[in-house]
DNA sequence: AAATTTGCATGTTTTAAAGCATAATTCTAA
DNA sequence: TTAGAATTATGCTTTAAAACATGCAAATTT
């Protein structure tokens, strides 16, 4: 198979949400300018202030969006699994990037110049909706964190990061055990905390027989009580 | 001058940004369905979990967008001044309001429906491109806000807010009061602390200098420091 | 004008979470 | 395969900010 139809292949099968979207010429634009990228584990994408070119696709792994604050302390915005889009934010605001992005495990992506998607948005009605679509539920996402991270105590953020992570990366086939193995200091940079808290709250929860922890192996045993300590105290 | 007439020149002063995009028609059809709304002070606009229907134009007064978090505690997210575009967010995310909105002073708004805006957002490439930046320009704030509100100490929340204030809403004259007045528990909400703390830390930069409090009218004398605070310690 | 409410100011106490220290364990690379 | 580094685990100390209490002043109501 030619490099070209493999790629078609690719795309058409994994920007699925995109793709449906376009038409025919939209599509031979993208196979033109569309490159795939491969991350190691903990690679950095792109960095805090730089300028925005591309919009990235995760086609495969995980990858954090994350911002460098104060005392070398992380914190964790946003969380991406395959087949998702991110980076178009800063080029739409006409602003360098205010937070950076780095591959959480081996990871493929793929690149299409911002300038190409702006054309396409000028064409493109459905396109444009899904970008306002997608910035405005993270709009709100990201309201609604300011809240809960500010207000909740530590144990109802860690429920919450906990839930995060079931919603967005599932479980296991034994539909227990969490789809994703972060070290500590990512649960603390996710649920604003140190990684000394998040190393005892999680313990905590282990007792408590909310959660079971092996490592960085980590089964739900009671959700419904961590979505209540989520939600209150 | 007719009802009509006044209202097109309310609007078409007024809504100079967004005015300027649209053609004859679109022009017609907003002033077909512009609405004008007088709040009085502390008056709810609307309220989260309410469904979106309008957008909103504060044309005079002073709003803030702020949610209501744990034990009464509010955070206020974000202050707009005339002439500023709210309230499309959640229409656009398909979801219920997440925050709500409140006049802080005696206000004048305009509404049109989300659905007159969507039609025309559909015909109108400009128009699309205007919510993405706004919406864009947003996120990065309030993913910005994440941090420096979960890890700044209370002196730089402070300042931080003060600074939010000059840059939103200026100064009288004088070139050195703030152009809002509000009540410590504002200022507190805003600022991610207690009524207390943001009267004990107002009254600190007062001590230091750094600003002169006279009730709710607050003088900046020091703007460099307030930045450094700001920034650093 | 008296009474009541509301907002501002400040001191004291309590507490949640950070900071620090030290082991134990696991991973990694020479 | 072993030495070293990184990560996890736990206990102890410190601290920043919340919670609480009280007094005073200004504004509103009666």
């Amino acid at each position: 198979m030619s490099i070209k139809s493999t790629l078609e292949k690719v795309i058409s099968e994994d920007l699925a949400e995109l793709w449906s979207l376009l038409n025919s010429e939209e599509k031979r634009q993208i196979l033109d300018n569309f490159e795939i990228h491969n991350f190691k584990k903990n690679q950095i994408i792109y960095a805090e202030k730089d300028d925005p070119v591309y919009l990235w696709c995760l086609l495969k792994g995980k990858v954090k969006l994350y911002k460098d604050g104060i005392g070398g302390r992380q914190q964790i915005l946003r969380l991406y699994r395959p087949i998702q889009y991110f980076g178009y934010r800063a080029y739409f605001a006409h602003e360098p990037y205010v937070s950076s992005a780095s591959a959480f495990e081996a990871s493929s992506l793929g690149t299409l110049p911002m300038d190409v998607v702006k054309n396409m948005i000028d064409n493109n009605r459905d396109l444009a909706w899904f970008f306002i679509r997608e910035l405005s539920k993270n709009l709100g996402g990201s309201d609604t964190k300011i809240v809960t991270l500010t207000q909740k105590h530590i144990r109802g953020r860690l429920a919450e990061a906990l839930i995060l992570l079931i919603d967005n990366y599932g479980f296991e086939e034994d539909g227990k055990t969490l789809k994703i193995y972060m070290a500590r200091e990512d649960v603390a940079n996710l649920s604003n905390m140190t990684t000394s808290n998040a190393i005892r709250t999680l313990s905590a929860f282990a007792q408590e027989r909310i959660i079971t922890v092996d490592g960085r192996r980590i089964k739900i045993v009671d959700e419904a009580k961590l979505r209540q300590i989520s939600k209150f105290g």
